[in-house]
DNA sequence: TTCATTTCTTGATCTAGATCAATGTATTAG
DNA sequence: CTAATACATTGATCTAGATCAAGAAATGAA
């Protein structure tokens, strides 16, 4: 693995420097080109990616309606968690939005490294804890705040994603249309 | 500890019969009244709940609009996990809604178990997957549905949370107006 | 460059759900 | 039991955001 991507990823995730080797000894590199699936609905998913380089989002489909659970660029993982974790089929597809590279981790394993070294088990704790503050963040962002509030809270926290990613892709992610997302844009921008 | 209560416990959370010992020694039973608080927004929460008998939400607060993340009611646990687990203020409040029973566990408590054997890294870990599950849930279901369907799926899921919580919590837990919760009861009790 | 496809904008209209206001019905306290 | 308070319902009206439709820009392939 690149000397950069592993002081990358230990930068990311708490692990001391000494379980280090075990840890990236693990991973796969992947390539995948814009519009390939990385999960598929109805299927199991038993990896986690890292991603190196590009763009993938989670979408939920329901009857014809897409909405996007999540988005993740650069040096940032990847998942359909739930499956991954409980074996169970995704109820969501993961997609990538440009060709990226990734580094994959595949359950067993995973289940390897726990066995290993219990070390491990606190690294997934931790990781665990910071997925649940997000989504919890996601829900209170929903339940309080309006589309415009939700869109600009958005451009503050991930500058990045509203300058890579189509913009019907946002308003998917921020539960709006694309033309409510085109009328907000157009009256913050004024002000 | 009850063995009741024991027993409850240790068939929600994963834990092996020889560390169960050792884990409860580390709880404190403690009660509460109707409207006492919990945990105060603004103040750093050191405990999880453990609920033996009772019922707590969780409530945002904005500018004066009330809106809940999560109820718990018998055999469940509570906590504002993000302040807990990073000891910073709390961003809600929690509050009883009946006299209620719980079992605490303080975080210096939590860390000992952690240090005493690395076994309950995986406990926490587990919980913290569960969590992270249920609330990535519950943003599909307020991106993918409307009013009327999360009304549903909520009667369906816990049933037992209508009988005990008034109306009007419910319907601050699924983000509508009291008045249009009563007309979706209305219109699909006739049906 | 040129054509095709994808993405974005704008206007007109519609609708789910909010808000306001009044009344009705349970609980609870004394 | 009665009064007070908390909770639920109903109607009237309003509004954020959806939907439909038509162009306008941008992007990309040949």
């Amino acid at each position: 693995m690149i000397p950069s991507v592993r002081k990358l990823i230990s930068g990311i995730i708490p692990i001391k420097e000494e379980y280090l080797d075990v840890f990236f000894s693990k991973f796969k590199a992947v390539s995948y080109k814009k519009g390939d699936y990385f999960v598929k609905e109805g299927q199991i998913s038993r990896y986690i990616g890292f991603i190196v380089k590009g763009c993938l989002m989670c979408v939920y489909n329901n009857d014809g309606k897409e909405f996007i659970d999540e988005f993740s660029l650069d040096n940032e993982f990847i998942s359909a968690y739930a499956s991954f974790i409980t074996g169970t089929p995704a109820d969501k597809d993961i997609i990538c939005l440009e060709d990226s590279e990734l580094l994959i981790l595949s359950y067993s394993n995973l289940q390897e490294l726990y066995e290993i070294d219990p070390v491990f088990e606190r690294t997934g704790r931790l990781m665990a804890e910071m997925l649940f503050m997000n989504w919890q963040q996601r829900v209170k962002s929903l339940l309080l705040d309006n589309a415009e509030t939700r869109y600009l809270k958005l451009t503050e926290n991930r500058p990045d994603l509203i300058q890579r990613v189509p913009q019907y892709h946002i308003a998917q992610y921020l539960g709006v249309s694309p033309e409510t997302l085109s009328r907000i844009r157009k009256n913050t921008s004024l002000q």
